[in-house]
DNA sequence: TTGTAAGCGTTATCAG
DNA sequence: CTGATAACGCTTACAA
């Protein structure tokens, strides 16, 4: 069924399309009469205005393009329901792609969908926030989420990853454990370098020596052979993975291993995805608001949109979660035998 | 900085507008020397098609609308990295939304999004076909997803979620187990009815008698709960919840109950997703393929903007998994010892 | 309060 | 091979 038009609703109700379009819109001169008529001329034709006509004549499309680098996992999930709801409950649309991390493929995705949103938002974990600039070139404001792009230039919204890694890593010292290996996230990503970092600052500020550190990707099987690694390379009595992903990997493996978690080998996440507290052990992690920082972030694309400034971004600080993967060490076991021999 | 327009590149080129469109779509008639100057003059303004003029001109949006009845979860997550995946690969675009089940709202989305999309895919599990079809009123092709709307009037692509039921519960018969108890998603739920009666077809086929059923809602959550009460009702030997997050939910209440999976109690899952082979224990489930169903729907929805027939759909048969969680019952183990007492 | 008409940026038709 | 020009459907001055 071909679409009604503005044109077939005038028609209908005995009035021009500019007072169909008054009394569809913000009604502000519109008798009553004609009002009602031309909105039930509308609803019987089962109208719906053209976007992309009415985008070309007032230059805005009400919708937000959502970029990120990935939408695999809990982590992305979160954080789509987040923005979701906050393009929701202002009436936006929502445009959504990502790009696996390739800073020439995001150039690419962002210029498409450049010309169909008001706003983008942009997580990119890659320090190419120049790029992607370049690629928007000022058409549509930028938000960003995540460390990465030039925040200096753009609002954006992010976390402590250091301060979270430093809380991680101080608990677990704090909890009697010594030899803490670290599984990092990629290797170019900004974030998974804070984490580093912090681990890194943590442990010297306790003067701790011990310090081991494996590649990951942020991906389930990178914590599994992450670990697996650490392992062979003399088991630690900690792992601290840089996020809750790999962290479900590294749990795996020390369960492939016969390890137990914490008996033998304790073990930290970070992001807090909702999974984290129904593995077992639970996971204690680094708790980011992951959702609240896609409704912040869409709210800030919003506010760019009205006055093109949207105010400055927010650094969120992650807390502290502790759960039983991180429970009392070896050393504070009852008469000192692991856990996994009395199974 | 204002974007350039179609005018502009070809005022810098020196041609009509309508040889810069011409060199920069399908430039059948244009000659070699002209296309250069154009390309480069794009290039150099920077130039982006405004696609509101361009659908508006084509009528065509290159855009494909998704509205799901929920965001939350692994399972959408692994659904959305589908269907983005069919619609990168076809350079289309993805429009996204959401309706918790509301059939009110999910025909007002409809509606919104129905002039800016060439094709729609919902995943709709209740029973509003008609709805769907009303508020899209044929303006675009509709694909469904999931067991509801009208699968007649639409090509749909589903689950058997009965055969899917049906093959867990007889696993778990043949396993050894005899009391299973059910958590069942939401009442009105197609998918989660076709579960339920999969359950008791298995159960009947086997003329078992035991049969408790409590009401989920597909959330953790209710998982937590729902387990409690079958526990509080006379532990089962087995509890097979509709979908794998309730499992999640039941395996955090058993763990809590201080029993022992499966050591006391066996547990299912429905779905499949990538979290339920890192519980502990690994969950079984009946295997879905989840991205596949975004793809192939995607694939659907494409074909049929292009000849409006676009193939009959297509229904996916689960595949039993079977994980830890379903391991041997009491019956089978040595010297009928539970297993927690031995921990 | 209502109507007329000028854009908005593209594509496509039809001449040249 | 290229250039005018008429749609496409809507909003918004400007007139009436």
């Amino acid at each position: 069924m071909k679409s009604a038009t503005i044109r077939d609703v005038a028609r209908a109700a005995n009035v021009s399309v500019a007072t169909v379009s008054r009394a569809l819109n913000r009604g502000e001169t519109v008798s009553m009469p004609t009002r009602v008529r031309v909105l039930d001329a509308a609803g019987a034709l089962d109208y719906v205005p053209h976007s992309g006509a009415r985008s070309l004549s007032t230059s805005r499309t009400d919708t937000i393009g959502v970029l990120l680098p990935d939408l695999h996992g809990e982590f992305f999930s979160e954080l789509i329901r987040g923005i979701d709801q906050a393009t929701r409950a202002h009436k936006l649309h929502l445009l959504l792609s990502h790009s696996h991390g390739d800073p020439q493929e995001a150039m690419a995705v962002l210029k498409a969908m450049r010309s169909r949103v008001d706003a983008m938002l942009v997580m990119s974990p890659y320090a190419d926030g120049a790029l992607l600039s370049g690629a928007l070139n000022g058409a549509v404001p930028l938000v960003l989420m995540g460390g990465g792009g030039d925040a200096g230039a753009h609002p954006s919204f992010a976390i402590d990853n250091r301060a979270g890694a430093v809380a991680i890593t101080s608990h677990l010292l704090d909890a009697g454990y010594r030899r803490i290996g670290f599984i990092a996230g990629p290797a170019d990503n900004i974030e998974a370098g804070q984490r580093l970092s912090g681990y890194r600052a943590a442990l010297a500020a306790r003067s701790i020596a011990f310090e081991q550190i494996v590649q990951g990707d942020f991906g389930e099987r990178s914590g599994f052979a992450g670990a697996g690694l650490l392992l062979a390379a003399g088991p630690p009595d900690a792992i601290f993975a840089a996020n809750d992903m790999m962290a479900i990997g590294a749990l795996e493996a020390l369960r492939g291993a016969g390890l137990n978690v914490p008996g033998d080998v304790a073990l930290a996440g970070f992001d807090d995805i909702p999974v984290a507290r129904f593995l077992d052990p639970p996971l204690t992690t680094a708790g980011v608001p992951i959702a609240e920082i896609g409704r912040r972030a869409v709210e800030c694309c919003i506010a760019m949109v009205a006055d093109a400034t949207g105010g400055p971004g927010h650094i969120f600080t992650p807390e502290l979660v502790v759960r039983a993967s991180s429970g009392p060490g070896k050393q504070d076991r009852p008469n000192g035998r692991l856990i996994r021999e009395e199974v």
